[in-house]
DNA sequence: CTCAAATTGTTGTAAAAACAACATAATTTC
DNA sequence: GAAATTATGTTGTTTTTACAACAATTTGAG
């Protein structure tokens, strides 16, 4: 089957044979499209018929406000999923658009046929759904876990938060970031500079260390 | 069945009637609760075998970080749920403490049991999980809001998307709001007296008026 | 109804963050 | 490999926010 070898490799799709993969495709009526580096994959307001999934590639999320002021929300990457969390009643159509950061692999998904259970019963269906819904708790945990990040009072804090739970989840002192500084200052929503500077004095304190997208933290009890 | 006209009013169970409720009872091995204002319904670090829902009452989510700050990041009110978006893998137990607003009366459901598909074949299981998973998604969509709000670079973009955004709710210039000032600063992660300072300002240029808890926005193309 | 507690609006001050501008380093593109 | 672009760190200035303290008002408990 067409692009199966980068489907196999999702964590949704991954238990998933060909053959059963096959009946999928027409049950959820799948399509692909190829997208090059700043082409829109989905635009704001377009009706939200269909759940993206990025096979290969990568994409930004980015949301326009009332103000006009753009911000980017996440980055997603192989394997990651846009457009679940719309609902047919909430129909204003998807709310940001879509953006392949580079050459992209793009799998359209029917929503309603995702949740349904089709008429063939296709007996894979109800796994999808639920790795659907496991997919859509750990969404919602990691951004739990952004609000509260958010909600700190100042940079210092924000960054450091932020820091100790990418430690906590590699399980190790020494880990690596998805982002660069300036992405990092966007992720956290805070000046670049100013974060630039916050990194730094942790650097002098001793409490943090980092090279390119590389970090280390000290032991929090340490501090 | 017991403090069935309760649970008849929740929007995931509206739809069942009581002998079936009955069945799920046993299924999902429901408990019920009583807490007084102030009472802890569930402590942090508890190990997470069960959702709650309010039934009557409310209550607040706190989370303590781990620099000891505490902050709200919730309130539920009857119909509510708690402990969802935990699941058995990452299990380090509930991550906030959920307490007591006023007296409160709360059910326990075995969260194992509600997203597995029962022996028993209760016929309104399926129903359940789809009401479940919609509210997943409806937090979902939340928490994505919340997030926007608050990567907002100051109190005054914050208050007005968020006027914005409940207006729109409301589908009316007039609303209220479940907040008094001092909770909207908290909900808004922003200090008291600042955001008061901003509202008497917007209220000055006539963009908003309010009084207690109800609110009025221009439309934002009048601005 | 009365008193205590909580909420609200205001102001001045201190702290923090955003902004702007720049030099240097790193990365990408052709 | 050279040139252009992007990323990074630093500094000074401006703007915004937090904080603290207070008076006035509202709410709630007994």
């Amino acid at each position: 089957m067409e692009n199966f070898s980068e489907i196999k490799k999702t964590k949704i799709f991954d238990q998933i044979n060909e053959f059963d993969m096959q009946a999928m495709a027409h049950c959820f009526k799948i399509k692909f499209r190829n997208y090059n580096k700043n082409d829109y994959i989905i635009s704001q307001g377009e009706p939200t018929e269909d759940v993206v999934m990025i096979l290969k590639g990568g994409a930004k999320v980015e949301s326009i406000d009332i103000f006009g002021d753009i911000s980017i929300l996440t980055k997603l990457k192989a394997g990651d999923i846009y457009g679940i969390e719309n609902n047919d009643i909430n129909n204003e159509g998807y709310s940001d658009n879509l953006i392949a950061t580079e050459n992209t692999l793009a799998m359209f998904l029917n929503r309603h046929r995702l949740f349904t259970p089709c008429q063939n019963k296709c007996k894979r269906h109800e796994l999808i759904v639920k790795n659907l819904v496991k997919l859509i708790v750990e969404r919602n945990i990691e951004l739990n876990e952004k609000l509260k990040l958010m909600s700190k009072k100042n940079i210092r804090e924000k960054v450091l938060t932020y820091l100790y739970n990418q430690s906590k989840k590699a399980n190790s002192q020494y880990f690596d970031l998805p982002f660069n500084k300036t992405e990092l200052a966007n992720y956290l929503s805070v000046d670049r500079s100013a974060l630039s500077t916050t990194l730094s004095k942790l650097r002098a304190e001793g409490i943090i260390d980092f090279d390119k997208k590389h970090y280390y933290v000290k032991k929090y009890q340490d501090i």
